[in-house]
DNA sequence: AATGCGCGCAACCGCCTGCGG
DNA sequence: TCCGCAGGCGGTTGCGCGCAT
């Protein structure tokens, strides 16, 4: 029983909150109308010398014009002061959560936007159930609203044996695991990494809390996702926490043997500033899509990955789109189709074969990490250490195999524009990676990104508009369970 | 129509951290 | 250095509503 037995409230206090109780609003009363009353009469009853006790449970629309009108009056802070001087019976903590969860100026309320929903993934992605870090991502959203979004997203998903991230961030998670097999010695999220981009939004702090804060062991290391949705409508470039594989590894080969799957348009380094307003997520046209989400063509794709730790990409979505449009005929099909990447991968060959290796993939990124080897130093603040063994036991050398090979025939599939040639050299040679094994990490705060970063494009597709619903939940059906479907034990 | 169930949301709870005395 | 307080954060719970049976 957290609630402190307080004393009355100052006569003058209730009769300033009996006044604007009287004026309060008279609307969406229903049963509050009816509690509030019992209570309001416990309180008189109770009057002679007892106790207060400090109300909980829902509040009531006289509460707020209360509350509203301290804080309008003394501003934010100081919560416990509220009960003393309104005579709000409400504790601090309860004052607080009510302002900042429904009360204060500029909420959004109503169901998130598909552009929000990939953000809250992806932001979970970078940093883990950090609420009020992705809140502060999201303008006008608040870390309870984003938490009960997320864990009962999740727990439908679950639920339905349904990956908790989408394709193309789980990738990114798997990524990052084969990273952390090439080389642990090269953290996957360095904070000076983030912080010392202004690409990023994601600040220091971020980065640094999430890498000093429960990556260590289911879940991957934080990608760096955010920064490209508070780029609003931007260019956006990324300086991802992943690093390019090393070809030392075998988790190298398929970036190497599909190199030229990815497109590495160079273009000025001219790094945007993190914006301050409402995120605007730049639309990419839908022969971009990766086929996930009911509307294939306006949903994620797997971003492309640039190892070139020379070329930092900057790509707005005019940029971009000549460079990974895929074929026409290959787009032709995706609109015929409706889904890309789906379609693709259901056509291939070994479809079977890729279904049980996705869900092996799966399960590794759940992988529980071993420690890592004594000579490659200690970086359990950076987390996301990832081991070989797979949930099931399985060697990781397997695994790596298997993923291996998963990577080559899902990314051609996904990355239908092999027809680039001139970004698949850049690729080929930025990839070449130093001879240390790993790829370019800043391994200094000093250290030019220009020179060290690996550079992630990660476009975000919009959902084409409207609220948030069932539909509009990616891979859950739609087009995006025609990825599903086709991986089977992922989804 | 009644009932059960799941979902979404609001609020609470406990722990942690920062700060000032 | 210790202690108390205030605030913040993440996890959990309880309730109301809508839907399926």
């Amino acid at each position: 029983m957290e609630e402190m037995i307080k004393p009355a409230p100052a006569p003058a206090s209730s009769e300033e909150e009996k006044e604007v109780m009287a004026t309060a609003a008279t609307g969406e009363r229903r049963h509050e109308e009816a509690t509030a009353g019992r209570e309001e009469q416990e309180e008189e009853e109770g009057e002679e010398e007892a106790p207060v006790v400090l109300k909980k449970g829902p509040w009531t629309t006289a509460e707020d014009a209360v509350l509203v009108q301290h804080v309008r009056q003394n501003g934010e802070g100081n919560w416990n002061a509220v009960q003393r001087m309104t005579g709000l019976l409400r504790c601090g903590k309860s004052c607080r959560l009510r302002w900042t969860n429904h009360l204060r100026p500029n909420l959004k309320k109503g169901s998130f936007s598909p552009d929000e929903e990939l953000l809250i993934a992806q932001l979970h992605a970078q940093l883990g159930n950090k609420w009020a870090r992705m809140a502060s991502h999201l303008p006008g959203r608040t870390d309870n609203e984003i938490k009960n979004y997320w864990n009962t997203r999740t727990k439908r998903r679950q639920r339905a044996g349904l990956p908790v991230y989408p394709p193309d961030v789980q990738l990114h998670l798997a990524f990052a695991k084969r990273c952390r097999y090439d080389d642990f010695s090269s953290p996957l999220s360095s904070p000076q990494q983030s912080a010392g981009s202004n690409v990023l939004s994601m600040d220091a702090a971020d980065a640094a809390g999430a890498a000093s804060s429960g990556y260590t062991s289911a879940r991957p290391p934080p990608l760096d996702l955010a920064g490209q949705l508070t780029m609003g409508s931007r260019p956006v470039q990324l300086l991802a926490a992943t690093p390019f594989s090393a070809p030392s590894s075998p988790w190298g080969k398929p970036f190497a043997r599909n190199a030229q799957f990815f497109q590495f348009p160079h273009s000025s380094p001219v790094s945007p500033t993190t914006p301050t307003g409402p995120v605007h997520v730049h639309p990419v046209t839908p022969e971009l899509s990766l086929g996930y989400g009911p509307h294939a063509g306006d949903r994620a794709r797997l971003p492309p990955v640039s190892p070139s730790p020379g070329a930092r990409a900057e790509l707005p979505s005019s940029q971009l789109r000549p460079a990974m449009a895929p074929t026409t005929a290959t787009a032709a099909a995706a609109a015929t189709t409706g889904v890309l990447v789906g379609g693709a991968l259901q056509d291939h060959p070994n479809a079977a074969s890729l279904e049980a290796m996705l869900q092996e993939l799966h399960d590794a990124i759940k992988i529980e990490p071993p420690a890592p080897p004594e000579n490659r130093g200690t970086e359990e603040g950076g987390g996301g250490d990832l081991r070989g063994v797979s949930g099931d036991g399985k060697p990781e050398v397997e695994l790596k195999d298997d993923i291996e090979t998963l990577f080559d025939l899902i990314i051609p599939a996904t990355f239908p524009a092999a027809a680039a040639p001139e970004p698949a050299a850049a690729m080929a040679s930025s990839a070449a990676p130093n001879h240390s094994g790993s790829v370019s990490q800043h391994s200094s705060e000093d250290q030019d990104h220009s020179n060290a970063d690996v550079v992630l494009d990660l476009p975000i597709l919009t959902g084409g508009g409207g609220g948030s619903s069932e539909q509009d939940d990616w891979s859950l059906d739609g087009a995006a369970c025609q990825w599903n479907n086709i991986s089977g034990g992922i989804c």
